[in-house]
DNA sequence: CGACTTCTGCGGCGATCGATACAGAAGTCG
DNA sequence: CGACTTCTGTATCGATCGCCGCAGAAGTCG
């Protein structure tokens, strides 16, 4: 579902046009989410940060969950774009290491919220957002079966051992990745997260 | 500071005795933390489950933050005291080990909610919670901590090779750690995640 | 211009948030 | 028993939550 009425270059040119830039509110909605979770960002925070009021923001999104989906979708396009590139480095191991390398780039860049807004912004929730965790939990899968099927992928190519399990290997992974987006929401810095990711990756593919 | 008052066994023998058992409502406040994280989790529904009214909990505990701390408390010393324990292991690997395998109990034994109390009640938080982010903030650089000086031992002691560096390795440990918590809370299942920890330890101690 | 459509600001909706005032109940003391 | 201390239930506080009704402003059409 794209944003609701006008916008620029599409339908809807009768009316009163928007008087903000929708892709610009949505980013700025995003980095609250990321930096505040999905339940602790109000929507007073929001439209404050948006600039704009809620019944614009109603208006051009719906509602609160509804704008969380939008800015989600913009951080998979955005911040955590690096893993589908990643995904087409030619080997296992390159992809591998693409992928910790993105992770410690996006969760500790200095101009945006530390950590990464697909793990933080609804691990737990009231009952209210329990929606918005699953959204999570199927984002988070959804990732994780891209990797597997990549090292699957690798497997039947001869890139990786035979007796190689791509399941394993790509909880292994994700699971480096969590533990990243964590240490890096909790403030450890960047160089240090990278070494460690050269580090575990010094052994390769595990066993 | 101590739950105020009465309590069984010690001062305060004069005026009405409390009504409840402070030491299991506590347990169940941990819980409903531990499920839906510091913030998600309201005062009607903690102290619905508590078993008390609101007037009872402010009573014995002061505050919420005060009733997350002790909870916090609690926690270390019931569900998370694997770890101490598993630093007493004699090796490095006999400690990761123990680590990891302690993790993934604690973070998917099915009587209990899924993930880690420590990880996951307050990655993000609103103003208002700011104080319980860095108290678990702190809470888990103390874990890392103790790791890493367990490993800085091990270094000493020869049976870690000279040239580990116990900081990375202690990073490396906690971010599976929370790895491993975190796939716990989305849900995957304890046999796959034990399977993760072996596989990643089966290489030791990574260079 | 006038008709029409859409967007925006103001104000407020009911619900819930964490936290308390108050009075009576329920105990331990002399 | 009567004086005293503490705990508990009710009822509610002000603040904030996400959300929306309404009227006027600001545009595009003929």
């Amino acid at each position: 579902m794209e944003t609701k009425q006008s916008g620029p270059g599409q339908g809807g040119l009768i009316g009163r046009p928007r008087g903000f830039d929708a892709d610009e509110a949505l980013e700025r909605a995003m980095l609250v989410f990321w930096e505040h979770g999905y339940e602790g960002a109000s929507l007073a925070r929001l439209t404050n940060a948006m600039g704009i009021s809620t019944t614009s923001m109603y208006a051009a999104f719906g509602n609160k969950e509804a704008l969380f989906r939008k800015a989600l979708e913009r951080y998979t396009e955005g911040p955590s774009a690096y893993l589908p590139r990643a995904l087409e480095e030619p080997t296992a191991l390159g992809v591998a290491t693409a992928i910790l390398a993105g992770t410690v780039r996006t969760t500790t860049r200095p101009a945006q919220p530390n950590g990464c807004l697909g793990v933080q912004s609804a691990l737990t929730v009231s009952d209210a957002g329990k929606e918005v965790r699953d959204l999570l939990v199927a984002w988070r899968d959804n990732g994780y079966s891209l990797i597997r099927e990549r090292f699957q992928r690798a497997v039947d190519d001869g890139d990786l051992p035979p007796e190689t399990d791509p399941r394993l290997l790509a909880r292994y992974l994700t699971a480096l990745g969590y533990g990243i987006a964590v240490q890096a929401a909790s403030g450890v810095g960047r160089d240090e997260l990278q070494e460690m990711a050269d580090a575990a990756l010094r052994n390769w593919p595990l066993s």
